[in-house]
RNA sequence: AGGCACGUAGCUCAGUGGGAGAGCACUACCUUGACACGGUAGGGGUCCGCGGUUCAAUCCCGCGCGUGCCUACCA
């Protein structure tokens, strides 16, 4: 007769999940006002970049930071949860021209600067709508009006207006220096930008011929032969006793004809000797304008820099003309050979060399002497060190402050001017006079000189420059805006370590800076994710996973189609095995509930090593809980929520309870108790664990249990008013208990916990949406530790039926008798009164007795319990008196080796004179219950052999068994 | 090379100064009126090694071995 009856026996997320998220859109729940008086909360999502889609590090740190704001929004805070995307200039680029170059073999360069802006914004539009319609599927609930881009008008403005101020005061400055080259991009990258690792090498040694000493050679070893085009000088140790007699002496620089000068050099870079005489010969090449200590040797000792690659990665002039417009490579090959004709060419070994690799485009990263724009990084890393020494920020998981605060320490100046197109163009005019105005508007005259013919660097800006900015530029900086005022500094961050310095220490030094407070009080960091093997997971690599796969399935072709779509930049045939050896069967549809479940289930201080059934556990657990709801739902009719709530209200109406219903109900507030807490502390695994260990292990196995006989209905109760009166107290705590459950599980899962709430019966006056009610809180008042003692016992006890009953291949639905002797007549009281739930959960038709020492009747099993408790199960002939003494053998073992642990422990006059007192009440009374229950089973052993030895006296009567 | 983590059941990982845990996998049984995406029971671990502190160490400290991450301009 119920609607709720019809409700499937599998949750289907496809048909729950777009009719709530549509519900919460349509009601505005998830916009914040920041002219509300409440306590605000806030947290700014880390733009995605708009390269594409959604990956499972975002869902995994999204989830967490939705968790964190659906909490705080239920807690009655005014939770706001900034969204926006990221133009991720460089990285664009790489995948736009990596795309021009494989449809229209072009680059960038032939397409100019206007056409290619007009296709990066068309790319933007396609990606940035697809990275939030993959945030709304996912349920995050984003403050969607509030939406931000970071080249949009709004935070252009915060941009520039940071970089005028920074170069009036003098933070921001031009300057030659050292730079990373990405000769592929053609753009300087920042060093965190360039992947250092070893590859595979050679170390050459050449002898360079002393001038006016026929015959008499220097050997310098280098990795890199072809920059001895550029050289400028050998470098020997002021100290090195080889070489003082050749101090000031000239060489002959093979290939080129020109002269150079060996040169003392006492340096320490980076707290090491340089050169150091302990390494090869002692002496190096310097190449100035190719390799950062040689520069620095250079400006020491007033060498020249003579620059033979170009920005194409090409040698270039100076170089004899032989070489010049060689790649790098080639003339690498070039110079040895002719090296090796000239006889100058000494051993050559292999040899792991680090290299520098540009993270976006691979580039081998050419270390050159440019000019660029700086930001002076040391004034500004001071305040961040300071806020987070004062603790005004502090860092989730702890240990990662170090990590900061090593960086901060150390910190370089940062090179911010890229030269690239897609990003904010430096707000920088040049003047033929040489000088340069910086300026929020267009300069009318340059302010050197007062000439009008000015032209704009061509140079954009570094794209974390802006995100730098992202925590204020989101809410109207440099305005002083309401907004502002509300919702900075954020309560926390939420992000990957691994961009710990590009942005979060971008975003402190920037934050303090302009606003004179810290963006976060909080950064909590999240674990990375990789696959199965410990392997960081990539499209390339064919083992990612992608969130919306998850949440919607995907069979393997569908999987293998798409490495055809995407068209990564390997081997395809290679890349769709490597789909199949990964997913064999394909994803099945588990649900967004379940990945999010997951994420924060998974979320530990270590990687996350992920795969499909790792997540279909949690897929398993929101049909759990759905079932768990069908049965309820199916049983409530009848169920007066008012009434029930009227009767909680009472002193006599609670006492009034049973025992199972005090119990879940201690166990629910105990439940919201620790998930309140672990969140508080980010720990978002344990308050996963705590509502998955509850709702599985006590709510469904348990209380649900018991509650059945309770709740069934039939014509021969109609008439009974008591068992009607109980029937609806057993309703009232399933409906509570659950609907209690669905506001301490919708953070994490909010779809089905909608559905689930808005199906219960429950107190009227309650708001439109679990979403907007107020989250749990955990009411002491309901702690009963008795309850939970008892059921504790009886759930002991159970177990122990079940036990016996399986061990003697009694079939679970068939009943059996069993005797449970308990000696303590509290216990015996507690187990007498609550008989029908040991009965109803194990199965068993059960006789309560006092006798413990009544020798137990021949053929029964028996499982002791306790020093007090025991289950006899009279079996007949049907025991097998061989195993059943294996078994309480093996039991005897177990409790010896814990009695003379504990016997020793307490025989320890140390022990007793120093342990606290409790310890050692609590040590001997676990001596006393554990040698009370080795006497039970040393009794049954006993009983048993007597029985053997009847036996075989039967058998040797009755002839041949 | 330095820094930081981590080493617990076959696998992936929780955990705690005083009785070793979960999920998966494995074995056996069960279509019991929410759920086979289920239920019940079972097997399985010198808590990496060696020292130290302590009445007591899987937990704290030191060393060693192994793994991972980050930082780093050794030709």
């Amino acid at each position: 007769m119920t609607t709720t009856s019809a409700l499937p026996k599998q949750y289907d997320p496809s048909e729950v999940e777009p009719r709530w998220r549509r519900f919460w859109l349509e009601n505005g729940f998830f916009h914040a006002d920041e002219a509300s008086p409440t306590v605000p909360y806030s947290i700014t999502l880390p733009p995605p970049n708009v390269t594409g889609s959604l990956h499972i590090g975002h869902a995994l740190g999204f989830t967490l930071q939705d968790i964190l704001i659906r909490w705080k929004r239920m807690q009655g805070f005014n939770a706001m949860w900034m969204p926006g995307i990221d133009h991720a200039s460089i990285a664009v680029h790489v995948l736009l021209e990596k795309d021009l170059q494989r449809r229209e073999k072009k680059t960038r360069f032939d397409l100019g600067r206007d056409e290619f802006l007009r296709q990066a914004w068309a790319w933007k539009e396609r990606s940035g709508v697809r990275i939030s319609e993959q945030e709304k599927l996912m349920g995050y609930s984003l403050d969607w009006p509030r939406e931000r881009f970071t080249m949009d008008e709004r935070a252009n403005r915060a941009v520039i207006e940071a970089f005028v101020r920074l170069h009036e005061e003098g933070l921001i400055f031009r300057a030659k220096r050292m730079i990373n080259w990405d000769p592929v991009s053609e753009t300087v990258v920042s060093d965190l930008e360039v992947d250092i690792a070893e590859e595979n090498g050679s170390l050459w040694d050449i002898r360079y011929p002393i001038v006016g000493a026929p015959g008499e050679a220097i050997t310098v070893a280098t990795t890199r032969p072809e920059t001895m085009l550029g050289d400028t000088a050998v470098a020997v140790h002021a100290g090195d006793e080889r070489y003082k007699h050749l101090h000031g002496k000239q060489v002959e620089l093979p290939l080129t004809g020109r002269q150079i000068p060996i040169v003392a050099v006492d340096l320490m870079i980076d707290g090491k000797p340089w050169p150091d005489p302990s390494f090869g010969s002692g002496a190096v090449k310097v190449t100035p304008a190719h390799d950062p200590s040689d520069y620095e040797v250079a400006l020491q000792a007033g060498l020249p820099v003579l620059q033979v690659i170009d920005a194409k990665g090409r040698i270039c002039d100076p170089a004899p003309a032989k070489y010049v417009g060689m790649a790098v490579a080639d003339a690498r090959k070039a110079v040895v050979a002719d090296l090796e004709a000239a006889g100058v060419l000494g051993t050559v070994k292999d040899y792991r060399v680090p290299r520098g690799r540009s993270q976006r485009s691979g580039a081998v990263i050419e270390p050159m002497l440019m000019e660029q724009w700086w930001v002076k990084a040391a004034p500004l890393a001071e305040k961040a060190i300071a806020a987070v020494e004062q603790g005004k920020t502090r860092f989730v998981p702890e240990h990662e402050t170090k990590t900061f605060m090593h960086w901060m320490t150390h910190i370089k100046d940062w090179c911010i001017s890229r030269q690239l197109w897609w990003g904010h163009r430096i707000p920088a005019w040049h003047c033929p006079c040489g000088g340069i105005t910086v300026a929020r508007e267009p300069p009318a005259a340059c302010s050197h000189c007062g000439r009008t013919e000015l032209r704009q660097d061509e140079d954009i800006l570094d794209t974390w420059f802006s995100s730098g900015l992202w925590p204020f530029s989101t809410l109207g900086w440099p305005d002083k805006t309401r907004e502002l005022a509300t919702f900075y500094p954020n309560n926390v961050l939420v992000t990957g370590p691994d961009i710990l310095f590009f942005w979060v220490a971008r975003m402190m030094m920037m934050g303090l800076h302009f606003l004179g407070k810290v963006p976060f009080r909080t950064v909590y960091l999240t674990s990375i994710i990789t696959d199965e093997n410990g392997a960081k997971m990539s499209k390339t690599k064919g083992n990612g996973i992608d969130p919306l796969d998850v949440v919607f399935g995907a069979t393997l072709e569908q999987l293998v189609e798409r490495v055809d779509i995407e068209k990564p930049p390997v081997d395809l045939d290679q890349l769709k095995r490597a789909v199949r050896k990964n997913f064999p069967k394909g994803i099945p549809a588990m649900g967004a509930d379940a990945l999010r479940f997951a994420m924060a289930a998974l979320n530990t201080t270590l990687r996350i090593r992920l795969s499909v059934d790792r997540v279909e556990k949690y897929r398993n657990f929101i049909n759990k809980l759905w079932n768990a709801s069908r049965f309820a739902l199916m049983n409530l009719d009848g169920y007066d929520p008012e009434r029930f709530e009227a009767q909680l209200s009472t002193a006599a109406g609670r006492a009034a309870l049973g025992m199972p219903e005090r119990w879940i109900l201690s166990r629910l507030q105990a439940v919201v108790g620790e998930v309140d807490a672990a969140l508080e502390s980010f720990r978002f695994n344990d308050a996963a664990g705590a509502i998955f260990h509850f709702v599985w292990d006590e709510l469904c196995d348990w209380y649900i249990e018991v509650a059945k006989p309770h709740l069934y209905t039939g014509p021969e109760f109609e008439q009974d008013a008591a068992r009607n009166a109980r029937r609806h107290v057993v309703q009232g705590v399933l409906a509570t208990a659950l609907e209690t459950t669905m506001r301490l599980m919708h953070p994490f899962s909010p779809f089905v916990t909608e559905e689930i709430w808005q199906k219960l019966p429950k107190p009227p006056q309650l708001p439109g949406s679990l979403m907007i009610t107020v989250f749990p809180r955990s009411d002491p008042s309901w702690t009963d530790s008795e309850a939970e003692r008892e059921m504790q016992l009886l759930q002991e006890v159970a177990v122990g039926c079940r036990m016996l009953k399986q061990t003697y291949g009694v079939s679970p639905a068939q009943s059996t008798d069993v005797e449970l002797r308990v000696g303590n007549p509290e216990q015996r009281a507690v187990i007498e009164r609550q008989l029908g739930i040991i009965e109803r959960t194990a199965k068993v038709a059960a006789r309560v007795s006092a006798d413990i020492a009544a020798p137990a009747p021949a053929g029964s099993a028996k499982e002791v319990v306790g020093g007090e408790l025991e289950i006899v199960m009279p079996l007949g002939g049907l025991i097998d008196i061989a195993a059943e003494k294996t078994r309480i053998a093996r039991d005897i073992a177990k409790a010896d080796k814990e009695i003379t642990g504990l016997d020793k422990k307490l025989g320890n006059a140390d022990f007793l004179a120093r342990a606290p007192e409790d310890v050692v009440a609590e040590q001997r009374a676990r001596l006393a219950e554990e040698q009370a229950r080795r006497r039970r089973l040393a009794d049954a052993l006993a009983t048993l052999s007597s029985e053997a030895t009847e036996a075989a006296k039967d058998g040797a009567k009755g002839g041949a068994a």
